[in-house]
DNA sequence: GTATGATCTAGGCACTGCCTACATTGCAGG
DNA sequence: CCTGCAATGTAGGCAGTGCCTAGATCATAC
């Protein structure tokens, strides 16, 4: 019933790592935060729950009680990843004055979450890795998404009226620009960018490349 | 399903699967297809070198004597893809007539790619899955990078000739032009595009994207 | 024809996820 | 206060895994 649900909003008391007490104080959380230690060390692949639990402190079962299994803990790594991508790109567009700055921003930002938060995004697109209907995992992804379309939608918005048909290719822009930017910061966490490219740093190089209105 | 590498020298007289001999005949070739389809079935994460022992009939360290272990499997297969993307945007861009045509084709031949052999671009950009310093791997992964990096030059070459300094933005062009194409393969595979986005199928898809010089 | 290396089999070890059973704790309602 | 109860923790078992070593079988060069 309460185990895979929304995960922020107790307040839980936070408890030294150190505990003394039978009970943790906020395990959910804490694994979460390992999990994506571990992800970030070994790759998704190699996180085990046990480990986990042996770095906590706690007993190999006592996950299930927060997670059902592996699964539902990507899940929530998930979600909680697609909250952040979306305040991660909102931030960079207020930052922004007109619709193109913000459009480029928008870009920017997706990448620079990514480049943050590699162990996210790495859990984030493997839908063979979470439970993809999740329904907070949908909406957070929806969330995001939305993001990018009304960047696309201030820049571009007046072609998408002009002519019906054309709505389909309002969706292809909107695609475009969230491909790049998905391709960017792909390429670079996978390692296949060279040193000498982004020697300025990840974000010097995704902002030449998001220079420019058509990207 | 071109698991086929051109390393395999070897004049290996096929066999009917179902051996009824001691030794398989050809169990390198056999453990990477069975590989590919397990990995479409269930994802890179749970696969696993036993099942695949016993879904060919042999004993589950049968595999050891061609794949030191996990990685090597996954190794071999992702120097394979890359070969096959290779052989794929060189046959689309070849089917092309003026330098813009083929930079397009060469953009689509790698979504199509990903798309025809989606379990084997699924390990082929998991580096925590796979030796990276594979010297077959790494060769592969150049000469694929290498296409487009020419169907670039054959556009804009000129540009990169004009100002030496230029060469840097030549290359970031290059970064765009493969991060568009990777990141709409990639999100496509993921399941992050609406299904009525690709209603006409993938191929129209990203044939749409890439129309247009600037792409 | 036989030595030799390549290939395949068999068993062991530590580890994993998930299961069931049980212990401890915090907390609301008498 | 104290007493059930749900939430949270522990302990052990089971089948499965990757990797290891030791041994069996085959193909082939000499």
């Amino acid at each position: 019933m309460s185990t895979a649900k929304l995960n922020s909003q107790k307040p839980k008391r936070k408890r030294a790592p150190r505990r003394n007490t039978y009970h943790h104080g906020d395990l959910r959380e804490a694994f979460m935060a390992a999990a994506l230690a571990a992800i970030a060390r070994d790759g998704v692949a190699s996180v085990s729950l046990r480990q986990l639990a042996r770095e906590l402190g706690v007993s190999h079962s006592a996950p299930a009680h927060h997670f059902p299994d592996r699964i539902a803990l990507f899940t929530a790594l998930a979600a909680a990843g697609f909250d952040g991508l979306h305040a991660r790109m909102s931030q960079a567009i207020a930052a922004s004055n007109t619709p193109a700055a913000r459009l480029s921003a928008a870009g920017q930002g997706y990448v620079m979450f990514a480049a943050e938060n590699a162990a996210c995004f790495e859990v984030m697109f493997h839908p063979k890795l979470l439970r993809n209907d999740d329904p907070a995992l949908a909406t957070a992804r929806d969330n995001a998404s939305r993001v990018l379309q009304e960047a696309i939608s201030a820049l571009h918005g007046d072609k998408r009226d002009k002519r019906k048909k054309s709505a389909q290719a309002f969706d292809v822009l909107t695609l475009h620009a969230w491909s790049v930017a998905h391709g960017l910061a792909s390429l670079w966490l996978a390692g296949n960018i060279t040193q000498e490219m982004w020697a300025d740093g990840i974000d010097e190089l995704s902002k030449r490349m998001f220079r420019g209105e058509g990207w």
